[in-house]
DNA sequence: CTGCTTTGTCCTGTGAGTGGAAAAAGTAGG
DNA sequence: CCTACTTTTTCCACTCACAGGACAAAGCAG
């Protein structure tokens, strides 16, 4: 098939497409309530719509008691791609226009091998999807990378994670590559918008999505819009202090969040309890495997592992506290808690919501829903096709 | 003069009130330049806005080469009250549309007398302005109160410290007493507005304004409009863990940014210096005075007394740390220091440097400034009369 | 006094959008 | 099957915002 091209000639189109994808196939009678347009300028809106191909006629919907209205849909060829890299593996998957995920493969690759290599793998992922029959090209592509991005442009800036993707035009090469647009953001902001789409966060204007993997950030959404700051770096908590004189970090500070509590954190504190034989089961699985990773801690804790629930606890805890300031200062209607260690579950949610309904002032806490993230997973390539929806899917 | 009452019917007016608001008089033509109109249409407004008295021709302008034009601006009789509501102090103001103070009352006052008393007084200093001659009457409105709002109703929730406001209609009721539209919000919120208006943060989208009074605040500015968060209480970073298992807070935790450094925290710091007679400055003043206030320590460390000097440092340090957190997360392109504390000057901005500087990641702090307000005790007022303007100066 | 520039006004054309009328396509009840 | 009532869709005339050109008014430079 074409791939398509066309995109919505003014606002009022942008806001059907919007609507069809949020809400499914609808009739034109439905999106009359729901947009303040006359029928007559409904109709020319839509004839246009249908002209472009963007959207297609979908048989008859149901009487509401009078004569049946004509359903449209977008249309169900358009693909989206989306990528979420992550420090240790890569997700990639396809969505039609609606952002439904048709098909999702993981596979473990590091980061710090660099863009090029990166994006071969992702590109042999993307055909290997294609080949499967699940979509025969792309309309758009969302990217998600570990590290702070200069958005407009999508390009990685002072990544600390992975040196050598700062300033690669990652925007630009994967639009070559895939032959379509594409969108680049931060991988927790795009977290945040799957989980706004899709998950838990579909009716908070204000909320934080705390990503802890190997990592930790924080998505940040104001009035429905992900805000990412002056230079792109904002919800990069994971160096915020967290211990007075702590640990020693990466970034050359001592004491910050994710040196104590993180993926990577947390599977160096169950190496050494394992060595230190203070736990059975952390120390059965380190010499079944010969390395522990945050997975084993939470297989552990499960088990009911006194040693690992403690290592989530206070993770759990200091997260807590961190969580706490932001939430005095930003005063979100939710916190979504999602990334790779949710494995560790209610065990460490309870501990964050402790710490935060102690230590916030009760105005701001008073209301406020602290959950696990719905969409596991998922979340990030959703939010990539979000992302890249929401792109297509505005006036050009 | 009958007040104005007239709102502007579009957004085209809207938007020519507010160039000639932050502006000043301006010529038809200039405004032509600003906005994307036709000449035709821009007259067709203009001469609607004058019909409405809210803007007054002025003149003509010098040439451009060519015919002179028109000049126009606001209507020079409209006049905004401007009132800041501290914790122990008022300030009341009247501008005119541009926002230029004509007169300032500043007046000691305990809020803890409650919102009937301290409108009493409120209303006597703006009939003591209205009585010099600089208002016959008041257009609208702009007022801030020390503690959370809700900000569409204009109304304070529960506020820590200010008990017997919770609640209070403060919008409807001074709307009443003063004939007047009135808005609402936080002091913070109107300084951070105050200093975007008038002051340093005039080019800056996303800022944060800390005011360190009595309390600890920070206005959030995001996208150059103020956020105020899910229930008004955005920004209260007063009670932020600061140090572990510190000082009790009133708030019932312990170790509050506010319970360590604050106006009234240094303050009782300072005396117990004094009585302890570690420093020979604070042990005079406070013999002389009976107590000893936060100016008392800006005076002392003047003229380099080194115990008010640590003070300061030290309650810089344990701000700098928090503001750090904050800039790592928000990522501002801006840090304004403001409130009464700002007396302290630089030994307290360059403790506050040190610590963002040193605490967050270089792509956050890389091209940060971290400044001192400039517009000192005017800010909020300046931003209460721009708080209203901007309610009046939007489409009815 | 003569060109040239800028500003303001007038007027007409265009395109977006509204809302009513009527046709088309149903349902419900006799 | 027929009738009365609903809902949906199309058609059309009308309004309104706005752009942009023509032209007059006003000023500058020589």
């Amino acid at each position: 098939m074409r791939r398509m091209t066309a995109r919505p000639a003014n606002a009022h189109q942008a806001r059907l497409l919007r609507l069809l994808r949020d809400g499914g196939p609808n009739s034109r009678a439905q999106l009359g309530d729901q947009v303040d347009l006359s029928r007559s300028k409904l109709a020319v809106e839509v004839d246009r719509l249908l002209e472009t191909d963007l959207v297609v006629a979908d048989g008859l919907a149901a009487s509401r008691g009078g004569r049946r209205s004509h359903n449209i849909r977008l249309n169900p060829h358009l693909r989206f791609l989306g990528v979420d890299i992550g420090a240790t593996s890569v997700d990639v998957a396809v969505t039609n226009a609606e952002l439904e995920i048709l098909g999702h493969i993981n596979q473990p690759m590091d980061v710090r091998e660099g863009p090029v290599a990166v994006f071969e793998h992702v590109l042999a992922m993307a055909g290997k999807l294609k080949a499967s029959g699940l979509a025969e090209g792309f309309d758009g592509a969302g990217i998600g990378v570990p590290g702070p991005v200069r958005f407009p442009e999508g390009i990685p800036v002072a990544p600390p994670i992975m040196p050598g993707w700062d300033g690669f035009p990652v925007r630009e090469a994967l639009s070559q590559d895939l032959g379509c647009p594409v969108m680049v953001d931060n991988d927790v902001n795009l977290m945040a918008m799957g989980e706004q789409h899709a998950g838990v966060a579909r009716t908070v204007a204000d909320f934080l999505c705390v990503k802890i993997g190997t990592g930790i950030g924080c998505g940040i959404v104001v009035g429905g819009e992900v805000y990412r700051g002056t230079t792109g770096s904002a919800g990069d908590i994971g160096h915020i202090q967290a211990v007075p004189d702590g640990r020693p970090c990466a970034c050359g500070n001592r004491g910050c969040l994710e040196a104590h509590f993180s993926g990577a954190a947390l599977a160096r504190d169950a190496m050494e309890a394992a060595e230190q034989r203070l736990s059975g089961e952390l120390t059965a699985r380190l010499e079944a495997n010969g390395t522990l990773s945050a997975v084993d801690v939470a297989a552990a804790a499960a088990a009911g592992d006194a040693t690992a629930l403690d290592l989530i606890r206070e993770g759990g805890n200091r997260t807590g506290q961190v969580i706490a300031g932001l939430v005095s200062f930003f005063n979100p209607g939710l916190v979504v808690v999602g990334g790779g260690v949710t494995g560790l579950g209610h065990t460490l949610l309870a501990a964050i919501r402790t710490q935060v309904y102690r230590g916030s002032l009760p105005l701001a806490t008073g209301n406020l829903p602290i959950v696990l993230g719905e969409l596991g997973p998922t979340a990030g390539v959703i939010g990539a096709a979000r992302l890249i929806s929401d792109h297509l899917f505005s006036p050009a």
